[in-house]
DNA sequence: TTAGGGTTGG
């Protein structure tokens, strides 16, 4: 018994089918036969999406079908060339001396697939069709006429074949799209298969590719862009990523440009052009189609591979020698003994880092003040912001007068209204320095200003004029020294008058602690905290890093928010202790000291861990 | 009503 779509219901009526070479113009006939040609569903220009069939039978006569719905999804569902279809109730015409069928009242259709002895199961757009068993019959010997008198196939090939052939359909899954310009559109497509010459990248912004970046980055050279057309554009914006596309009449171009020195790296193009001539089209692929099941097994063991050649080349490629190191003359404790054991006590545990929090390691940077034991946010780009414009007035800029100790300056920046800063460049032994050994108090700058200007003077105290007394916000550095900026605890400083500077005037050097001891000011230090999560075989344990993090990074908590490579270092060593992708048999060992120590924690008792004296360094064992 | 294949563009 042929199978039939779930739910569907099947009627058990006999038809009458008239071979193509015996249908009469202006009669209604119920016919049978091979997919020769066909173009996807494409909207014309009226209300309707239509599809063109041409099909041929064991007459040798063809038919040429233009069928025509509202909704794309009630035409017949053809994929490929070579495919049975059966129509009931197609209405013949003559159009150029050629008779044509149109679906007319009542229509409806089946596909099966073309391939001889598989299994005869009817693909209908609507759940009630009929099927009799002599349709089994009639499939398999049109299959089975097809196979010996008509070569349909079209060339369906891998994109590993492309470069022998110039126009094929790809079977392929989408992996990202992107909007080009109003004429043509990007989609990104892979099929587990890897193009043997070099093949283009269409240049999009990296906010404009919809996809998972990541993914993308890693297939890289699995993967091709297809610029797609015109029509195309509407059916590639809906495509979704993801899935399963045949695309219809891609067009491999071999790019080759006249300029002599390009003329040596040609690269493939990959172009779906406008219009429907040869079937052009993009067809969307149900996951329970046989060729698409077929290269989800592939497209798996891929993606397996892939991620097996990533984690070990970002073990054993990029980071070759991080380890951790410990005291190394301890012995080693399981986490469960450490789990089980009272606080507080020192160990050396061998574990696997399994998560790290935060992610965003550049959120693990904190404020911590040693007298009161708080820990703050770093205030980001935009309270800081806020704070300087409202420290920023222009009455306050006007009067301003020079002192014995500094001499001030006034600018009107040309690209805002109104907008004045003073500069006071504080003296030393009664004389102005050159700006790299210069400390200047800035009224009425921008966030902006102040990067520029701590490049080139030594220190920064951005200050606002109260009275006309110069004085420090807290609520922002009150000290900037290139990449480090200085915060004050809010709860322990006891500001003072910027007047206080003046004493510091006969010092060599402008130093951050006695700057800020005499302006009263408790200072805040820059550390990480991280909570980490270390397995091994006997349990799981987590744990506290911040004391001890610079030395364990080998990082300064307080340059590396404004110091890309020192970031870039942060990144590159968490990736290597924990590496993304969460495979954790191949995360490395790691050495390192824990202590235990006890605190309370809503009333209750409870015992933490804190990482110490442990360093990330190059390993030569 | 619409579109109605024909050896192929960016």
């Amino acid at each position: 018994m042929a199978a039939a779509r779930a739910g569907a219901r099947v009627s058990l009526q006999k038809y009458t089918y008239t071979p193509i070479d015996q249908l009469k113009e202006g009669k209604v006939f119920n016919v049978y036969g091979v997919v020769i040609f066909f173009k996807p569903p494409y909207r014309s220009k009226g209300t309707d999406y239509c599809l063109l069939v041409t099909i041929m039978d064991q007459s040798e006569a063809k038919l040429k079908c233009m069928l025509f719905s509202e909704n794309q999804e009630t035409l017949p569902i053809v994929y490929k060339v070579g495919e049975i279809v059966r129509f009931h109730r197609v209405k013949i015409q003559k159009f150029n001396d050629e008779i044509q069928g149109i679906n007319s009242g009542g229509f409806s259709a089946l596909v099966f697939d073309g391939i001889v002895g598989s299994p005869v199961s009817p693909r209908s757009t609507s759940k009630c069709y009929n099927f009799h068993p002599d349709d089994e019959r009639f499939v398999e010997v049109l299959r089975q006429w097809a196979s010996k008198h008509l070569k349909v196939s079209a060339p369906q090939i891998k994109i590993s074949d492309v470069e022998s052939v110039q126009f094929f359909d790809l079977l392929c899954q989408l992996v990202g799209k992107a909007e080009v310009d109003n004429s043509s559109y990007l989609i990104k497509v892979w099929d587990g298969t890897k193009i043997s010459s070099p093949s283009w990248n269409v240049f999009v912004e990296e906010a404009a590719l919809e996809g998972d970046q990541a993914l993308i980055h890693q297939r890289q050279s699995l993967i091709i862009d297809v610029l797609v057309y015109d029509n195309h554009v509407e059916s590639a914006k809906s495509l979704k990523i993801g899935s399963y596309l045949l695309i219809h009449n891609v067009h491999a171009k071999l790019h080759t440009s006249g300029k002599e020195n390009e003329a040596k790296n040609p690269h493939m193009e990959f172009h779906l052009h406008g219009g429907t001539c040869f079937g052009r089209g993009i067809t969307v692929l149900p996951e329970s189609n046989s060729d698409v099941q077929g290269l989800q097994r592939l497209l798996v063991s891929v993606h397996e591979s892939l991620d097996n050649i990533a984690s070990q080349e970002i073990i054993t490629t990029l980071h070759p020698q991080l380890a951790l190191k410990a005291q190394q003359d301890w012995p080693i404790t399981p986490l469960a003994t450490v789990l089980k054991s009272k606080a507080p006590h020192k160990y050396r545990i061998r574990a696997r880092l399994k998560s790290y929090e935060p992610q965003n390691l550049l959120q693990s940077v904190k404020l911590h003040c040693v007298k009161c034991n708080s820990l703050h946010d770093v205030p980001d780009e935009d309270t800081i912001k806020t704070v300087l414009q409202n420290n920023s007035d222009y009455d306050s800029v006007a009067g301003i007068q020079s002192t014995s100790w500094y001499q001030s300056a006034v600018w009107n920046t040309n690209n805002q209204q109104n907008r004045h800063i003073a500069i006071h460049f504080v003296k030393r032994h009664d004389i102005l320095q050159n700006p790299e050994d210069t400390l200047i108090m800035l009224q009425g700058g921008t966030l902006q200003e102040i990067y520029k200007l701590s490049k080139h003077f030594d220190s920064i105290i951005p200050v606002k004029a109260i009275q006309g007394n110069l004085e420090i916000d807290i609520s922002i550095p009150f000290l900037i020294q290139g990449n480090r900026w200085h915060y004050g605890c809010t709860r322990c400083s006891k500001i003072k008058s910027t007047e206080m500077l003046r004493s510091l005037s006969q010092e060599i050097s402008w130093n951050a602690t006695e700057i800020a001891k005499v302006l009263g000011i408790q200072p805040l230090s820059h550390v990480f905290t991280l909570h980490f999560t270390f397995v091994d075989e006997t349990g799981k344990l987590n744990a506290f890093l911040w004391n001890y993090s610079e030395q364990f990074f080998h990082i300064s908590a307080s340059e590396i928010l404004l110091d890309n490579k020192l970031q870039e270092k942060l990144f590159n060593i968490m990736d290597t202790l924990c590496p993304p992708r969460k495979i954790i048999d191949k995360s490395p060992w790691l050495d390192c000291c824990i202590k235990s120590y006890n605190t309370t924690n809503g009333g209750k008792r409870q015992i933490c861990y804190e990482i110490f004296d442990t360093e990330v360094v190059e390993d030569d064992l």
